[in-house]
RNA sequence: GUGGCUAUAGCUCAGCAUGGCAGAGCACCAGAUUGUGGAUCUGGCUGUCGCGGGUUCAAAUCCCGCUAGCCACCCCA
């Protein structure tokens, strides 16, 4: 009865295969290539993490409420796989007594993320990010130095046409007042809402801004904006953030209806896009500000801002805007012997590897399959092996591009490959 | 989580409205070429038709359920 189904990857999982791994460690050398210009240290943290850490954190939010990998180990433990990278790294900044270092701690981490929703193109469970943290610093300063690093780092893998997005959603100070008169603006217009916002009006009217759905679109216009109603010193950052900008030389948008899902957001928030395109599936990243969540997860009260960017996406843009790969390296050299000379075969492959990268063709196939493999496979050369070449310890090298073919000792391969 | 489309050879897909021998191209293997690649030609191998059930003399084809992928929502990256 159990007629066997050949194993698959599970739901929202895939592979990234040799073919696509090249471009791949592009955008990966890049971004550490860059956070490293701008003093970043890399750190790792792990996948799973307490679910208290993710809940604490971000509870309201459907990365957490609804998409969160939870379960217990065989101690009883309630862990998470991590959604996102910020929370774990806030904790092992304290755990690892990064904030008894020299202020900020610059940090970046490349790694996998696990969100249970509906799988897409360009939307996985498990879905790989780039984090950029500067955390201890409540400069403004930072939060424009983040930007430009991602900005940066964007424009070195190619994708420098793009646009972002840029708001400051205030503090604890001055966002409850600015709800307030959101929620006064919003109640005579309840009725004409949709179902999600009217329940939001309450709970959190923030997201009404960011709402999408087009019954609910003419009223934004009128909608108090929070950049009109920050206090004193979010209204200075935000000021500081945009003249930074503007010296770096980055353009950006002020969308008043950007926020963010997580709670810990304060002042700066911000988003990229591809330049052509809307549609929140196409977001390659964001961050901004969250200096409430130290504190929420019962560390002391500190600040910090980061970015994070979805790798399986700005990777597959690549693919797209045709970004220059170098091809994977393939072996440069293919030894082809008859059959029954494997031993001999490996030794040759182990000489010539001291120079040069070797593989070996073992398939019992004729010779002329052989070659096409080496072809295909742009081997450079070609080392043959027959039984009575093998026992006087020489072999035919041939270079495939030219096709010249001459009997080489095999101590002398590598010299003739190098 | 909601709705829609899709699933046939290793890959890309045709066949399905009207049930009746499981197909093509590519790839792979062999030969033309008396051990030597790329081009060309010839031949050959490859299938639980996603899984499970139902209808029927008969199901890749019709019906139901499930799973997975894609698309649009939702949400984010």
């Amino acid at each position: 009865m159990p007629r066997y189904e050949p194993m698959r990857a599970v739901r929202g999982m895939r592979d990234i295969l040799p073919k696509d791994r090249g471009i791949w460690r592009v955008a990966e050398k890049a971004a550490a290539d860059v956070a490293r210009r701008f003093g970043y240290e890399e750190i790792v943290t792990p996948v799973i993490e307490a679910a208290e850490l993710i809940e604490r954190v971000g509870e309201d939010t459907d990365a957490v409420a609804k998409e969160l990998y939870r379960f217990e180990d065989r101690g009883g433990r309630k862990l998470a796989l991590r959604p996102e990278a910020t929370a774990g790294v806030v904790r092992a900044y304290f755990e690892g007594h990064l904030n008894q270092l020299p202020q900020p701690a610059r940090l970046f981490l490349i790694g996998p993320m696990f969100r249970y929703n509906r799988p897409q193109k360009g939307r996985y469970r498990q879905f790989f990010q780039l984090d950029v943290e500067a955390i201890g610093g409540e400069s403004p300063a930072l939060d424009a130095e983040v930007i430009e690093i991602a900005a940066t780092w964007l424009r070195e893998i190619g994708l420098g046409d793009l646009r972002m997005d840029l708001n400051s959603i205030g503090d604890a100070k001055c966002r409850p007042a600015y709800l307030d008169l959101l929620r006064a603006y919003y109640r005579p217009l309840k009725d004409q809402l949709h179902g999600d916002c009217q329940r939001r009006l309450e709970s959190n009217p923030l997201l009404l801004l960011d709402c999408k759905v087009p019954q609910c679109q003419p009223f934004k216009v009128d909608a108090p904006r929070i950049t009109d109603h920050l206090c004193e010193e979010c209204a200075a950052a935000w000021t500081a953030v945009r003249r930074l900008l503007d010296a770096a030389g980055i353009e950006y948008r002020h969308d008043p209806y950007l926020v963010r899902g997580l709670d810990y957001y304060t002042r700066t928030v911000f988003e990229f896009y591809p330049a052509n395109r809307d549609g929140s599936q196409d977001a390659l990243g964001g961050g901004g500000r969250y200096d409430g969540l130290a504190e929420a997860e019962g560390w002391p009260a500190t600040p910090g801002v980061g970015f994070a960017s979805g790798l399986d996406r700005v990777t597959e843009m690549m693919k797209e805007t045709g970004a220059e790969v170098i091809a994977a390296p393939l072996a440069e050299v293919l030894v082809l012997a008859d059959a029954g000379l494997e031993v001999a075969a490996a030794e040759v492959a182990r000489i010539c590897r001291t120079a040069i990268s070797v593989a070996v063709d073992y398939e019992p196939k004729s010779l002329r399959a052989k070659m096409r493999s080496a072809n295909k496979l742009g081997s450079r050369w070609v080392v043959l092996l027959s039984a009575s070449e093998a026992g006087r310890r020489v072999a035919q090298l041939k270079n495939m591009a030219s096709g010249e073919q001459a009997e080489v000792a095999w101590d002398d391969l590598p010299a003739r490959l190098a």
